[in-house]
DNA sequence: ACATTAAGTGATT
DNA sequence: AATCACTTAATGT
């Protein structure tokens, strides 16, 4: 047991201990496998075999919908004290993925096996109440994103797009291109380049090469 | 200096 | 709001 992984495990403790039992603690201190991972990996691909759900301590993941072959939608990320019961749920059933999820920022997780997963539903109730929750979080924030697509103009969605992404990096300065923005909502960059220069004039945002700066 | 990548723009649908 | 067909600007080698 290495210095690092007790870090983690201490970190890990301090998030989630007034979530999840002491006896279940143990447990997945025990049986889970702590890692961190770098922003701009891949965590799982469309269709990968899932074998562990993370519990994240630290950073956020990205959750993208793919259509065709170009096309993709970012429907939510995951943060600190989230877990995908989506992907879990489904893999009951398929074991595979329908998502494909990216670290956004330097991420921290615990992962559990997925025959502990399911074990521990039956043997303890506040892991129980946290897949529950999760998994309505989850529907929840799924419907905020239909919401988004369906009511909101293209000009509101690039604002919520630029406002949460600020608020999980604790940053006022995205460094963030047109093109990624692009493709994170389904446009093209030619439209996100003209709404930008619109939201500059507006004063809410500061917009150059390579970087967004949100002001307000 | 040249090539590459990011962003701006007019016209068209 | 999307696409085309550019132009201009910023950066890397």
């Amino acid at each position: 047991m290495n210095n690092n992984q007790l870090i983690l495990k201490e970190k890990f403790i301090k998030y989630f201990s007034s979530i999840l039992e002491e006896d279940l603690m143990n447990e997945i201190l025990e049986v889970g496998h702590f890692d961190t991972i770098a922003a701009g990996e891949l965590l799982v691909d469309v269709g990968d075999n899932l074998t562990h759900i993370p519990l994240i301590f630290k950073g956020s993941v990205k959750i993208i919908r793919h259509i065709n072959e170009d096309g993709e939608l970012v429907i939510y990320y995951l943060k600190t004290g989230d877990t995908c019961a989506i992907s879990f749920i489904n893999c009951i059933e398929s074991k595979k993925s329908v998502f494909e999820g990216i670290v956004e920022t330097d991420m921290e997780a615990c992962f559990i096996p997925l025959d502990k997963v399911d074990e521990w539903l039956v043997k303890y109730k506040s892991w129980r109440r946290y897949i529950i929750d999760s998994y309505h979080f989850r529907l929840m924030e799924m419907l905020a994103s239909i919401d988004g697509l369906a009511f909101n103009t293209l000009n509101e969605r690039i604002l919520t797009y630029l406002t949460s992404m600020s608020e999980r990096s604790n940053e006022n300065v995205l460094h963030i291109t047109h093109q990624q923005i692009a493709n994170d909502l389904n446009t093209s960059r030619v439209v996100i380049s003209r709404i930008m220069k619109q939201l500059q004039n507006e004063g809410k945002i500061v917009s150059s090469r390579n970087n967004i700066e949100l002001l307000e």
